[in-house]
DNA sequence: TCCAAAGCTTTTTTT
DNA sequence: AAGCTTTGGA
């Protein structure tokens, strides 16, 4: 007899959870029951009696799928989850790493370094090297060292060979250094926790051996985002039984920037021969029109393992996908508030809409919109609540508590508050710190104890120093909320925001009571630390209804009704910096975000272009995504005025060839900014415009306009976008 | 040691 | 346009 849970899959969902033995390639395209398929084969592993929960490892790439598909799982196996290995690739790697940390150098309580931290260590491993970083900037140095712990590439592992792009091949010097220097602080930074974890694997045999013994299954999400350092660790781990099963999509692959390599699933059945490959090619979740505009798309692409996405079910053909051309950035913002506005007149729900934008700055825009209208609204990732600066300060006092020998957490709040502690006083902890090879809160008590510094320091010191102590040993008599709670009240901190009068202050005290409330759900202060830095999401209010405005990166792997898609610029998207930096296969990562992009719509897709917006404080113009023109025609349905979508003759680029048959004229409420009255605009008269401001009529050619500004000079509009004055 | 002003970069995407 | 770092003065 067949269980129900296999009864609700197609037969390619029910091929990808039955195929239990050896390498399993699972394409799945979006919106293909993917995490269906992962969930279900989990429960069919323990159902059969293939493995216990805890012999099953499941990576994914994101807190959120990680979080997803515990709860699923949950649901399914109906037994307490807690013992599983599932999460992230760091999460996992992190766990792996506490129990083996000696192979590597570290002790079992190592801190796990933030971005922050990383580049503040990164600058004085530099600085000591005497690197000129004004030449060669430390962002470059770490762009470089992030690439080779992509790639497995301890400093031992790197050849002289390829420290040939950096400070006249100093790149390793000071790879090696910093590597050092984590070690002596005890901690590892994000990269490190797959590249030792790997490493020890690729090492110690019986360490390996152990985890063959543990593993039996091995299940992978999101295989086209591994990088290779990622890859080696599965492989390593795959090794005994080769019972692992990756699902991933190489269309939706958008993270090269990231160090992942598309090659890992290209490459699949040659790095694991005899692997099967099950396509998922049923799309259950948009419409017709929607489908067939990302698949004409994605079709530009070359080198792809191929699939072809078909309408599961019975998917209607739905509406047209829009294609709004604007006048600027402005415009696209206002535009689109609108169609929010309307849509939900009409009865659709703001939780199923979502803006997703290219670049994290443009979010700004349609912001401002969404409050003007008084829509709620809500931004994904952006500024997160653990990168903010009194949580981050906090953090570090907390870290210092727990882990004395963290530097960089005792660096950061010395003299924050103000203690009067400042270079010099820092600056002979750090000498005394180096010579003695101790943590700087040591060498710190040690100047206190000899006397050294102005007493001034010095008692602030000593008294900081005799804080820490304290708040120590508090942490066993009082709980850690009770302690976190003391640190910024008697540490002055909370002081510090209430003193001061920038309208942020309130706000700052805010986050800190709430960071409290956040570390009562833990166990104690370390279990806390570590779930902010793996995690660094506190995703607590989901309530209400609100629209999702988020990065194409963020938006992988969800889903909404109404989808807008703004932006679509040449130089935005595709972004300049991925042509130049990457080529062709820059393009084609740029195409395959747009697919992903597209694929998130369920019923409503808009995209749209502004022929001019703001950068870095400038207007400048700009043609027409080519991805635009990419879009099958019979699939798509123009709107907007033809001035945007026209390429301006003064920008250096070359024009769009084509301009699709089906232009439809923009409704009159689509139509730019307030109309003048006919007859109004004769020279002489005295308009404003939008990004122009105040000017003057010198001539009327037709509808266009030379106009004097009063700012901008000269220059030449349309009528439309003037309002007399 | 601290503060204010000036100048300079930034904006691709994230665990 | 804004945020950050550097610089110069008190």
């Amino acid at each position: 007899m067949t269980p129900d849970y296999l009864e609700r899959l197609n037969s390619e969902q029910r091929e990808a959870v039955e195929t239990l033995d050896g390498p399993l390639l699972v394409l799945a395209g979006a919106g293909t029951g993917k995490t269906r398929v992962l969930t279900t084969r989990f429960a069919h592993l323990l159902m059969t009696g293939r493995a216990q929960p805890h012999q099953v490892l499941s990576v994914t790439f994101t807190n959120k799928a990680a979080r997803e598909m515990r709860e699923r799982v949950g649901a399914i196996i109906q037994r307490p989850v807690d013992g599983l290995w599932l999460g992230t690739f760091h999460a996992l790697a992190a766990r792996m790493l506490r129990r083996n940390p000696e192979f590597v150098g570290l002790k079992s309580d190592f801190t796990i370094l933030d971005t922050d931290d990383q580049a503040r260590l990164l600058k004085q491993v530099a600085e000591a090297g005497n690197l000129d970083t004004k030449r060669w900037p430390v962002n470059g140095l770490m762009g470089v060292i992030q690439r080779w712990k992509d790639r497995g590439l301890t400093p031992e592992r790197v050849t002289p060979a390829e420290d040939t792009d950096f400070a006249n091949n100093r790149a390793l010097e000071f790879y090696a250094n910093y590597q050092d220097r984590l070690r002596a602080l005890n901690a590892a930074d994000f990269g490190d926790l797959t590249l030792h974890v790997t490493e020890i694997l690729r090492t110690q045999p019986d360490v390996l051996e152990r985890y063959h013994r543990l593993f039996r299954y091995i299940l992978v999400d999101e295989y086209q985002d591994t990088n290779l350092v990622q890859y080696l660790w599965l492989r390593l781990l795959a090794q005994g039984h080769r019972n692992i099963c990756c699902v991933g999509d190489d269309d939706q692959s958008i993270y090269s920037w990231r160090g992942a390599e598309i090659e890992n699933i290209l490459r699949f059945e040659k790095d694991f021969p005899g692997a099967k490959i099950v396509r998922l090619e049923s799309n259950y979740r948009s419409t017709q029109h929607i489908l067939a505009a990302a698949s004409g798309l994605i079709a530009h692409n070359e080198g792809r393992l191929g699939k072809t996405l078909r309408t599961g079910g019975n998917a209607a053909a739905g509406e047209l996908v829009k294609v709004l051309s604007l006048w600027d950035s402005e415009e696209e913002a206002r535009m689109v508030g609108e169609r929010v506005e309307g849509a939900r007149r009409a009865g659709e729900s703001l939780g199923e809409m979502a803006i997703l934008v290219r670049a994290g700055f443009q979010t700004r825009a349609f912001e401002e919109r969404l409050i003007t209208l008084g829509l709620p609204y809500r931004v994904v990732g952006g500024a997160k609540f653990y990168e903010r600066a009194e949580i981050r300060d906090a953090m570090a006092y907390f870290r210092a508590t727990v882990q004395p020998a963290d530097d960089l957490a005792f660096e950061r709040i010395v003299n924050q508050p103000k203690r009067g502690l400042g270079d010099t006083a820092m600056r002979e902890m750090q000498a005394l710190a180096r010579a003695r090879g101790i943590p700087l809160l040591l060498a710190a008590d040690a100047l206190c104890q000899e006397a050294a510094l102005r007493p001034k320091p010095r008692a602030a010191l000593r008294e900081l120093l005799e804080s820490f102590t304290r708040w120590r040993a508090g942490l066993d008599r009082e709980g850690h909320v009770v302690v976190a709670a003391n640190i910024l009240e008697e540490s002055g901190y909370i002081e510090m925001w209430k003193q001061d009068r920038t309208p942020e202050a309130a706000g700052r005290l805010e986050n800190l009571k709430e960071l409290l409330r956040a570390m009562a759900d833990y166990p104690s202060m370390g279990g806390f630390l570590e779930h902010v830095a793996l995690v660094m999401d506190n995703d607590s209010d989901a309530e209400g209804e609100r629209i999702c405005l988020m990065t194409l990166h963020a938006a992988k792997g969800l889903e909404f009704d109404r989808v807008f898609l703004p932006g679509w610029e040449e130089g935005l998207f595709p972004h300049q910096r991925a042509l130049d930096e990457s080529g062709t296969r820059g393009l084609e990562e740029e195409r395959r975000l747009a697919y992903v992009g597209i694929t998130r719509a369920r019923r409503h897709c808009i995209i749209s272009h502004a022929a001019n917006r703001r950068i870095y404080g400038n207007w400048s113009s700009a043609i027409p995504s080519r991805f635009l023109d990419e879009l099958p025609a019979e699939h798509i349905e123009r709107q907007g005025s033809q001035a945007a979508a026209r390429t301006p003759a003064f920008s250096g680029q070359f024009p769009l060839t084509t301009r699709p048959a089906r232009v439809i004229e923009a409704p009159a409420w689509e139509v730019p900014t307030r109309p003048v009255r006919a007859g109004a605009l004769q020279p002489g008269q005295r308009v404003f415009h939008q990004k122009f401001g105040y000017g003057r009529i010198t001539g009327v050619e037709d509808d266009k306009l030379d106009v004097e500004f009063e700012k901008a000079g000269h220059k030449r509009v349309l009528d439309r976008f003037v309002e007399s004055a």
